[in-house]
DNA sequence: ATGTATGCAAACCATTTGCAATGAC
DNA sequence: GTCATTGCAAATGGTTTGCATACAT
């Protein structure tokens, strides 16, 4: 519990610094939607995070959800990911496990994994002229319940 | 040149396939797409495939190269990356050298590497009940350019 | 007091959809 | 001849933008 708000605190302080750097306002707004979102497990997007501010009583556009999580990327407080849909998820990422993601591309479904050595292999990689901050690695493919449904309509069909 | 016909043949192949499989109809547009993509080095969007083709009085619709697209996903005969921007970038990649990304976060820039202990490593991996097809790996950072003109800005304003 | 941040609504733009005309089978 | 496919234009939906109001500094 006190380490919960003691993390919370430091998790603030980052957006702090980077408000300060940049000259711009501590709004009640971004800190109550940078809070939100560390309450969050699993991906969000703008409309679900959106759904559950209002939810609380705490209400923001969606114009300001988006300015925040500008500034939340910028400071790696939030990864964006793009999966095969139209639609941009979005996840805290300080202090996370890192972690990949597994896609079915029949149902969309979403899983994670981790594996010490890709990530080993990718963080300590030295990449030329260029300094990674953070990766996305999404594998594609067909989950178990996809597999087996798509491999009973491949069979001739039974008349 | 040999090589080349005999290869964009059995590209072609594949896709008579997938449309024989389905019930579907042999276009000229299809096909059309089909060759005119394998033609392009690197990634298009659908917007520089349309003008691509129309510059060579070859008119179809996005339309038509949206269904086509679906149709080249579905057989692995094209790629489809969502970089950070909105827009779908995609990329032929049957036989093709498999390659990661490094996308600039501050000026989009994308490079090319590849890196076969990642690479195996990924591929090689046991998926629980997942059947792997395909996969994108995409590392963020800066590039060169970017992080030098960053740490200009950074430091105190010359006055 | 100043000018940034917000909320709202309109604009934007990639993608999808509906439908009539075309053409593969 | 039938029905999938195309092209066009309209609709959709996530994201961005413009502007008046609110409020952090």
């Amino acid at each position: 519990m006190e380490n919960n708000s003691k993390n919370k605190e430091s998790i603030q302080q980052i957006l702090t610094n980077l408000i300060e750097e940049k000259g711009l306002r501590k709004t009640p707004e971004r800190f109550a939607i940078l809070d939100e979102i560390y309450k969050i497990e699993g991906h969000f997007t703008i409309d679900s995070l959106y759904s559950l501010l209002n939810e609380k009583n705490f209400h923001v556009s969606r114009a300001t959800l988006y300015n925040t999580i500008e500034l939340l990327l910028e400071c790696n407080l939030v990864i964006k990911h793009h999966f095969g849909n139209d639609t941009a998820e979005y996840e805290k990422c300080h202090n996370c496990k890192i972690h990949h993601h597994l896609v079915c591309t029949n149902c969309g479904e979403i899983r994670e994994f981790t594996d010490v050595n890709i990530r080993r292999n990718i963080q300590t990689k030295h990449y030329k002229k260029f300094e990674m901050t953070h990766y996305s690695l999404v594998v594609y493919g067909l989950c178990d319940k996809c597999k087996e449904s798509q491999s009973h309509t491949n069979t001739k069909e039974e008349i």
